[in-house]
This record gives C-alpha cells, structure tokens and sequence, in this order.
RNA sequence: GGAGAGGUAUCGAAGUGGUCAUAACGAGGCGGUCUUGAAAACCGUUUGCCUUCACGGGCACAUGGGUUCGAAUCCCAUCCUCUCCGCCA
C-alpha cells in the first residue's frame, strides 16, 4: 500500500509503475482515488469545523449547568441541534468515502525498484547467476515420489483416502530427512545470528489484510469456519503481523529472526503434470527468514539474505541459479523480489525452492508499524522475508542431485549429525 | 467451557459524565547544570495520525456500534490479557 500523499503528488509515476506491471486495468484507480481523497478532504475541512463549534458549545454548556444557568444551556444545546443533521450526513459520508479510498489504495501495487526488469509474466524473468554446475548423470532420474517410494518413504494413496489430493505421508528414512533438512536450516541460520522463532499457525483476518493483497488472499488462505482465524500460508505472515500496531525503537532495528511453520495453501488455479507428488501441496513444512530494518538498509539486507539460500543448498550438493523476478510477476506488495532455482536433472531445468522478497514499508504501513528515531519522529521500517528451506519440495532437488546409478542417495557431510550419522539412504529392493 | 478482574502514551499507572486528556504521578528517552569523565542529584523536554503557508482545528483511551449538547467514564457486541475452577497434549 501507498502513502496517499505520494500518491497525491506523484500521479504519473504511480501510473506509469501501474503500467510497468502490465496492470492497465488499474489505471483508472489512480483517478478515482485522488478524486476520493479530495472529497475526503473537502468533507473533513467542513465537518472538522462544525465538529469545533459543537466541541466548543458543549464546553459552555457545561459551565452553564455547573453555575446552575438551565436555560442558557438549554439555549445552546438548541443551538447545536440545528447542525446535529448536516453533522450526522457529512460522518456518514466522510466514512463511505474513507473506506472505499481504503479499498482502492489496498489494490494499487507498490513502486517497484528501478532495477527491477520489466516483463509480462513469469516467462520473462531473469536469471541472474548460477552456482554449481548443473549436472546431468547418464542415467535416468526417477521422478521424485518414485524415488521416495524405492525407500518406503512416501505414501500418497492413504493421504489421498485421509486427506484428499495436495497431502502427503512421509515415511521412515525420508521423513527423517524432511526433518533433517529443517533442523540443518535452522541452525544455519542461527549461526549467521537469526533468533529461531515458532510462530502461531492461525492469525486474525486484520493481520492477514496487512501482510498480503486481497488478490493473493483469496487464492491461498484458509479460514477457520465461524472463527475470526486463518491457517497462515507461511510463517512470515505471523511473524510480520508479530508487529501490528507497535511501536519499534530504532535500536532494536534490525530484527532477523528465522521461524518455523508448517504452511497451508489452497492454491486454486491449474496445476500442471509436473506438480505431481510434493511439488504443490496443501501443506508443507518451511524454514523462513525475516528481517524487519531501516529503509536505507533493506537493498543490502535483499542482497545478504538471498545469498544464504545460496549457500545453504550449495553445502548439499545442489546447483541453483538466481532468478530476478521481472514487474509482470511481481506481487503487488513488493519492491523487489527474486526465486532461487534449484537444478532438477530429471527435467533439466530448473525449478523454484526459495523466494527472497523486499516488500519496503507496504506490509509496515498496512499493520500501522513504526520506528521512533533517534531523532524523536517516527518512520515507517521495511520488511523482508525468504525461503530458508521448504520441504518437502526442496526434497525433490536433494533427491535428485543426490541419488546414484544403484539407486542409494548420498546424504551431505551438513546432514549427517541430524541424520544419526548414517551417510547414505539404500533402497528396499535393487532395482 | 464456567466465575471474576482488567485493556489508557515507549513502559508502569491515576482518572468512573464536562471546567488539569494541553493524559496526573513514576520509569525510560532527549537536552542541560554539576563533574577530569561517568554515576547520582537537580532543571527542562518528550503520544501518534490527519489537516493548515501559518495561527489553529479534528481524530484516537483494545475494536466496532449505541445513549448524550458532551463519553476513557454509561449501555451492547467482538477481540485480547490476568486469576480461580473445569477439561486437555
């Protein structure tokens, strides 16, 4: 979300960024809410002053009745009468106006960064960088569930009978695994001095409004039937909302903070044959980091925090790229946002395991965040998050980089500690 | 789930229909005096948002409604916290 002001004085560049995003159908918002702000401040100028008179009015009337005067006071209150109606229609009004200003600016997207590429959709995305060689072996890689299934480790049919399509068993070895991965995430990020946090897993509907757009609202949470309560989609939203409404002093700043969730997404829309398994899923487990700083830090903090994905999938083997997020496929909430791509040599290609996103002040102005400055006024802090490690998809690229012709799969020198030491997986039968 | 108490500024906390909410008082922050420096003490200062060139004005006492000329204060609903009881991993 836009500060009004901005938007009130910058017109042009909140289209023309409307119009980098390919979102021309929200140009017109951009009228309607400087019209809407304008009435607002029409409404209020009048309004305010006839609230000034009545305040004014009322506090004779009190010293009236204190000194006994009955009927002077009755001849004020007559007095504030006559307006009582125009008051009455001009709140009603003023509040109409309000929330429907309030409505539009939630689904005016936020000024991307100047660097940000500019693309449709998700096909003109950039790669950046790659690290690690994408490897291909000479034979052929299994798909995913099928690998797990050499183990014994996954179960679709019986979470299909319990739970429906989108759920999962993991079993034995490759549950231990999913564990393993999270507890090595974890602690890798403790050590580049992240707090671990566990944060709750439902959250109110206000706090679900701050951290997200309505568009992705819909598309993703899970409402509690007849409770104000929604099962987060990632922990960021609990751990962003964390702050709703607080005040911040500016040597706490930066918050980094690493939580644990699982993550529950409805995700409507089509999902293609290469979402099979536990690619796309209705829940899954995530490490996540979140950074919570001064606005002069955030590229910076950008920067840091998508390289420690980096790094975490590069200490187990696994070839990633950087892939820049161009305007088309950019939330509506963020400045700047790009994937981490792990190599699949199934598919050749690669596919998404991490998003590291700077959201600047749009989460912190919707949950009313703010720092009190050294120098006494108060500031609106940015907001950061990204994927440590999300299995089970992640498990997909570890799988794969990491099975052998015989079938076994190595188990990185990072994993073995949270593994019981064992240094491979072997599978049931030789196939 | 039952009974009770409560939610006021950065924090603690007073205020129970008006004329100290321009939010008492205390702590913290900031500035100063004193000091070689610091602590202590003392003096001053310090809520946020909107609006205005400015003076000023409006709004906000968990949230949303209501009563009233006037609500932190009275009424209703919702959310949250604490205490006790019940249930529970």
């Amino acid at each position: 979300m836009l500060d009004m002001k901005f938007v009130r004085e910058n017109p042009e560049a909140v289209r023309e960024n409307i119009r980098k995003k390919f979102q021309d159908a929200k140009l017109p918002l951009v009228d309607a809410v400087i019209e809407l702000d304008k009435r607002n401040r029409e409404i209020k100028g009048e309004v305010e002053a006839l609230r000034a008179n009545r305040n004014k009015l009322s506090k004779q009337i009190g010293g009236l009745m204190a000194k006994g005067q009955r009927d002077e006071a009755e001849a004020l209150k007559a007095e504030i009468a006559k307006e009582a109606d125009r008051v009455d229609r001009l709140t009603e009004e003023e509040r109409q106006v309000e929330q429907e200003l309030h409505k539009n600016m939630l689904l005016i997207p936020n000024i991307i960064d100047p660097s940000v590429p500019i693309g449709k959709d998700d096909s003109e995305n950039v790669e950046v960088e790659r690290f690690g060689e994408p490897f291909v072996p000479d034979f052929d890689i299994p798909y995913h569930t099928d690998i797990m299934e050499s183990f014994d480790g996954i179960d679709m049919d019986s979470a299909g009978r319990v739970s429906g399509n989108g759920f999962y068993y993991l079993m034995g070895n490759i549950a231990r695994l999913h564990e393993a991965v999270l507890a090595y995430a974890r602690d890798f990020m403790i050590d580049k001095g992240f707090t671990f946090c566990i944060p709750p897993f439902m959250i109110h509907g206000n706090v679900v409004e701050g951290v997200m757009s309505q568009s992705d609202m819909d598309a993703m949470m899970y409402k509690i039937e007849g409770e104000d309560l929604y099962l987060i989609g990632t922990s960021e939203h609990s751990m962003i909302g964390k702050f709703i409404g607080q005040q911040i002093k500016e040597d706490e700043l930066p918050y980094t903070l690493t939580s644990y969730s699982p993550c529950f997404r409805k995700e409507k829309g089509a999902h293609g044959i290469e979402e099979r398994g536990v690619y796309r899923i209705h829940q899954f487990e995530k490490q996540e980091m979140i950074v919570v700083c001064k606005p002069e830090d955030s590229m910076a903090w950008y920067e840091k925090m998508w390289r420690y994905s980096v790094e975490l999938f590069r200490s187990m083997d696994i070839p990633v790229r950087q892939l820049e997020c161009c305007s088309g496929d950019l939330a509506d909430l963020k400045v700047k946002s790009c994937d981490i791509e792990a190599w699949s040599p199934r598919q050749k290609k690669y596919f998404e395991v991490c998003s590291c996103s700077n959201l600047g002040d749009a989460q912190a102005r919707r949950l009313k965040m703010r720092v009190k400055g050294a120098d006494g006024r108060t500031y609106l802090p940015h907001t950061l998050n990204n994927t440590v490690a999300a299995p089970p998809r992640m498990l997909i690229a570890f799988l794969e980089n990491n099975l052998r012709e015989d079938g076994s799969v190595a188990i990185p020198k990072v994993l073995q500690p949270y593994m019981g030491g064992i240094t491979e997986l072997r599978p049931k039968k030789e196939s």
